[in-house]
DNA sequence: ACCGCACCCTGAGCGC
DNA sequence: TGCGCTCAGGGTGCGG
């Protein structure tokens, strides 16, 4: 679900609600694939800790704590992190919404997807990971402690210049859209991201990355920093379940140019949009406005 | 070193 | 109502 936007704008919601404040109590769900950490491990080295900041580095978040632990955070397609209180629908099932009166208030109670549960000392609002899929992660990294999950990652995207795409293009007979999801090149670009990217860079998704032109990568740096941007400054993208911290949603959905646009007329030329699969992902480009 | 693919998990929406 | 199918902003690990 998340992408780079909506993994920043969370993490600039919700860290005035973590940052400062000492945990009292951590309620889990039971050991699963979701926990790199044992909840009983989290427990242990989390209860009774400040957490003093919270870093963004591509689509991970890493809480820092007072004794120099560190939380690393990933939300996978389907995590959600917000605090008590707050009212969305994408924080129910179907079935809970269509039980609800139309004008009711959606309030939030833990259920069975509520992975992480942080209640504070200080007796204010908790804090919650929910995450239907199960794809999302968190792993306890100890003082010092290197992760290769974030050594692993490439330029951040907001900083993803052209030259040094053409570079890593060069030699790669991967489809470019692939390339752009690899994480050890850009660090935070998803399926939505790429694919817009790719359609402002007027190249087709499934051009050998080796065939893509130093003019051409610049052009995509550029909109992968571009669209990045935008979405960030309007809350992201709220597709299906993607909610801020606070309950509101996203807009950046309303300007996207191809993806899951299937069909639909390309806002420059009025071609229809086409969708393809690549590597097991669904991939949209205007047949006419790329190349 | 690189590439493609299977797989991890749950739910929504569709046609029948 | 229910079944079976496809689809979904993620990443890892395997064999070739």
């Amino acid at each position: 679900m998340p992408e780079l936007p909506e993994v920043e704008v969370t993490r600039q919601r919700i860290a005035p609600v973590l940052v400062g404040r000492r945990i009292a109590e951590l309620a889990t769900t039971p050991q699963s694939y979701f926990f790199l950490t044992p909840p009983n491990e989290l427990r242990a080295a989390l209860v009774g800790q400040r957490l003093l900041s919270l870093d963004r580095f591509g689509k991970y978040l890493v809480a820092g704590l007072e004794d120099d632990h560190r939380l690393l955070l990933h939300l996978g397609m389907t995590g959600q992190l917000f605090s008590s209180g707050v009212v969305s629908v994408r924080l129910l099932s179907a079935t809970a919404r269509a039980s609800l009166a139309p004008e009711a208030q959606a309030e939030f109670s833990p259920d069975d997807h509520t992975h992480l549960r942080i209640a504070f000392e200080d007796g204010g609002p908790e804090v919650f990971f929910r995450d239907v899929r199960k794809f999302g992660k968190v792993q306890l990294l100890a003082p010092g402690q290197a992760s290769e999950r974030l050594d692993r990652l490439g330029t951040d995207a907001l900083e993803i210049r052209g030259d040094e795409l053409f570079e890593a293009t060069r030699k790669r007979s991967v489809a470019i859209k692939n390339l752009l999801l690899d994480q050890a090149v850009i660090a935070g670009t998803g399926n939505i991201y790429a694919d817009e990217a790719l359609f402002l860079g007027g190249v087709r998704p499934r051009r050998r990355a080796s065939r893509v032109s130093r003019q051409e990568c610049h052009r995509i740096a550029d909109a992968i920093r571009q669209v990045m941007r935008r979405s960030i400054e309007t809350g992201g993208s709220s597709i299906s379940d993607y909610v801020a911290p606070d309950g509101s949603d996203g807009a950046y959905q309303d300007e996207r140019r191809v993806y899951a646009r299937k069909n639909e007329p390309c806002h420059s030329c009025g071609t229809a949009i086409k969708r393809i699969v690549i590597g097991q992902r669904s991939a949209h480009y205007c047949p006419a406005c790329q190349r």
